[in-house]
DNA sequence: GCTGCATCCTCTAGTCACTAGAGGAGCAAG
DNA sequence: CTTGCTCCTCTAGTGACTAGAGGATGCAGC
């Protein structure tokens, strides 16, 4: 098992230097052996977790849902309920994002379209800002 | 012009009361007069920036980029391509903001649809954060 | 052995946009 | 006069890092 430098551990999961310190902080991730000149010394199972860290916080997870998942994964006789709820919850929140974003996005389309550059005075950007009444959806 | 306490404009503009002083703090909103016992006094005018606030914030605009358009709206003789250029620039981040989360979305659903809620060691919500490669979209 | 540079260490403070809570004062109704 | 609500200021906390100071270590080339 070689041992592999912060540095070369945060080139290899692709999570940045400071990160894997404030994550070992946070006691996300054991604190490794050191080195005698203090250097930490991470081996394969560190990446395999810190991999793991990373790709769940690409697909949106909070830190919390990741410490739950970690030590699901740990114990892998559980039943996974828990963690496919957790997939599950995350699904409906991403649901709903992208939901109000495409809101979003009309009325944004909206705004940028009705304006021809003559002055702020008669802009729609400002106007529908201004007046909510503008808007193409009423409920927010 | 009735007077509005900040509890007042707070209702009306939907905006809570800590954060209506916070964005007097900042500088978003001015300061208001007060009353003989110290209490802020709102009028008409700063309910419509509150609202104007508020409607932004809810769109995505940071403060920063509200703050510009404050600035544009308060001399409504300017021409108005920044404000135009900064909804613009709110368009691309919206777009790119939906397209990644639906990408998440597909992901999701493969995790959850995937688990028979057997038991950890064969959960696959584990089992595709833990491997990249059994990932839809391989690019993160 | 020495120099220079990259990498590493710890620690503190800053980011954004609020939110929570302490501790106290004002105000209107009963 | 008391009760209960709203208001005041101030400080500190949130999440998930990021930036920077100030110093130690490690290694390659001369």
């Amino acid at each position: 098992m070689t041992d592999l430098s912060i540095g070369e551990i945060s080139r290899q999961s692709r999570v940045k230097v400071p990160t894997i310190r404030y994550y070992e902080q946070i006691g996300l991730l054991p604190a490794p052996p050191r080195s005698e000149g203090n250097r930490r010394l991470y081996g394969a199972r560190d990446l395999r977790r810190l991999s793991f860290i990373r790709h769940a916080r690409d697909l949106g997870f909070e830190i919390d849902a990741i410490r739950t998942l970690l030590t699901l994964q740990d114990n892998p006789n559980q039943p996974c309920a828990e963690a496919d709820g957790i997939a599950r919850d995350k699904l409906a929140e991403v649901d709903a994002r992208i939901e109000s974003l495409m809101a979003l996005k009309e009325e944004l389309e909206a705004m940028v379209g009705g304006c021809g550059h003559r002055c702020v005075g008669e802009c729609r950007v400002i106007e529908v800002l201004a007046d909510h009444h503008k808007c193409l959806h009423a409920e927010h």
